[in-house]
DNA sequence: ATGAAAGCGCTAACAG
DNA sequence: CTGTTAGCGCTTTCAT
């Protein structure tokens, strides 16, 4: 069928041993009359090493494991990208599974991760359910953790800097001349939001604009979730006039909540988002984002777990927070897609 | 280090035939005493079976290669959980491969894929530059193409109903009663925007309206293209009430080109256009779109693609082309996201 | 119902 | 500089 590396060995005269070394250049020399003759040999049978062979004796198969929640979601996928392409410039290859924001399988992913002999594992936690990634820390396998849970399963863990994000945001939103300013964030008490809410707290205490625990309010993650947290912000008796929100399609949601109140945004009403879900900010001009890069996140986290595969000690700067930025976008008084 | 299987035999005293044999329920019966003994064993040295082992030993991988463009695109990212999904539910693995748009990485990728004795590939092609194609092609690696250009590279390839979805969104324009109806195609002489093009025309002809080339014009594929090509077609003499473009990205351009015009959407001006980047016109309730399941549409090339592995006939219905639905949003009036 | 052993294709230690 | 060979951990045929 396919030719193996003994078919070559005969053809070119040489042993087998020697046909590894010219494949591999190394690690032992051979001379350049031998070398032609193999390469001449490999070609004529249309050679391929087999990686699957190769992986048995070397014990590593070159191949890290990604668990995400969900491929669609841009978030991630963005991610992914990032992890894909430097994983494969590295000489790693990357198996893809995705839970479905499915616990049950995440316990079927540890399995198949550790049968597969993956070298590592990249692993976006479907919840905080954190029981997955215990079972997968017992395995030993160098794993990273993207976001949210990581620390708690004692794992090295990426992170964003939400804190940061949360005061760029609101102190933009001071900057603009606003006073009164809601939080509209996630129901559950992820990581994420609270840093983002402490980054919120400490913007106004530097400007020393009181706290009041009113213009938080607990959306969801949705569109919607942020038009009626907008209603209830709005109904308030001293409503305000800035909104941050924890990602992108609530301030989509908030915008459409302002529309629907007779709100000219940015004229009556100031929104900054995170922008989690990167192509629906990128459809509405008047909205300003807190990016993170999420393509520099995938590339930094397949860094550093190559490091943690190689057993060298990484880059610090590796699992300091991700660096976010606020973007304004240029308000051309173009209109809204409708 | 870890535990193979013969430290499993050893351990119950068994042969580590008998131990395959146990785990893989067969093809050879053992007593149920003897599998008592062997699972106790598996559970107490926290075996598990090594698949590298396996697969060179089975000579077959289990795992198929998914060759894509761009993770960042919705329209694949949602294709891939499609796929991802389908072959682990069948006990497959993927492997994610990334081309960037760049021909010479599909050329890498097609060594890549012959290394690693990947059982079947599912390739959706860069660009219409079928030669990494044609190299895959003769390595007989079972292969489904994704759109485009399978044809001419002789492999089973599975489409869009590109056609049906240029009629849909012509004779929805037509049954609201629009005369002069434009097509803001893609500029290169893609399949897909051919397709498309005809169903266009038929809707025309089937109407009895005059087709009119002047209304047809060559737009790209992101949101300012939309634009750009909108107001081409408002400069001309008698300028369309209706438009119709090849995705999505472009409809949300001629909905901001519409308004910068001072025309209103849907009321002076109607737009239909295909959902190929989702979330975009998710964002934008008063369009309607033409959708395609591209989640179904990678569930399909998956299962057609294990079929071929399993050298089965494949369910003819497979490489039809892939039903496409008209979606008019609910136009609540709700406003658009600024 | 079970054991022994060959061999998948490769790498690298050992022996010239 | 090159050849020989022992495994890596598994499946499965051939014995028993």
């Amino acid at each position: 069928m396919t030719a193996t590396r003994d078919d070559v060995a005969r053809l070119a005269k040489v042993s087998s041993a020697t046909v590894s070394y010219v494949i591999n250049d190394g690690p032992r020399p051979v001379s350049d009359e031998t070398k032609t003759k193999v390469l001449e040999a490999i070609h004529q049978l249309g050679y391929q090493p087999n990686a699957v062979a190769r992986n048995l004796r070397m014990q590593r198969t070159f191949t890290i494991g990604l668990v995400i929640p969900d491929t669609h979601n841009p978030y991630f996928a963005e991610v992914v990208s990032g992890i894909e392409e430097t994983a494969f410039n590295n000489g790693y290859k990357v198996i893809l599974l995705h839970s479905s924001y499915n616990t049950e399988k995440e316990f079927q992913f540890v399995e198949l991760l550790r049968t597969e002999r993956v070298d590592g594992v990249i692993w976006i936690p479907a919840s905080s359910n954190v029981e997955p990634l215990k079972e997968l820390a017992l395995s030993e396998l160098p794993t990273v953790v993207f976001d949210r849970v990581g620390a708690q399963a004692d794992l090295q863990a990426l992170v964003t800097d939400n804190y940061h994000g949360g005061y760029l945001a609101t102190r933009h939103l001071i900057e603009l001349g606003h006073k009164r300013i809601g939080y509209i964030s996630r129901p559950v008490e992820l990581s994420h939001s609270q840093g983002r809410l402490r980054g919120y707290m400490d913007a106004l205490a530097e400007a020393q604009i009181p706290f009041d625990p009113e213009l938080i309010i607990k959306g969801g993650f949705l569109l919607d979730d942020g038009r009626r947290a907008l209603f209830s912000l709005l109904d308030l008796p001293c409503a305000p006039t800035g909104v941050f929100t924890y990602n992108d399609m609530m301030a989509i949601g908030v915008l459409r909540g302002a529309f629907e109140r007779g709100l000219n945004v940015p004229k009556d009403l100031s929104v900054v988002g995170f922008d989690d879900i990167s192509q629906a900010a990128f459809t509405c001009p008047a909205l300003t984002t807190i990016h993170l890069d999420k393509f520099e996140m995938g590339r930094r986290s397949a860094i550093l777990l190559m490091a943690l595969i190689n057993k060298e000690i990484p880059d610090p700067k590796l699992t300091q927070p991700a660096e976010v930025r606020l973007i304004t976008r240029e308000t051309t008084g173009v209109a809204p897609p409708v």
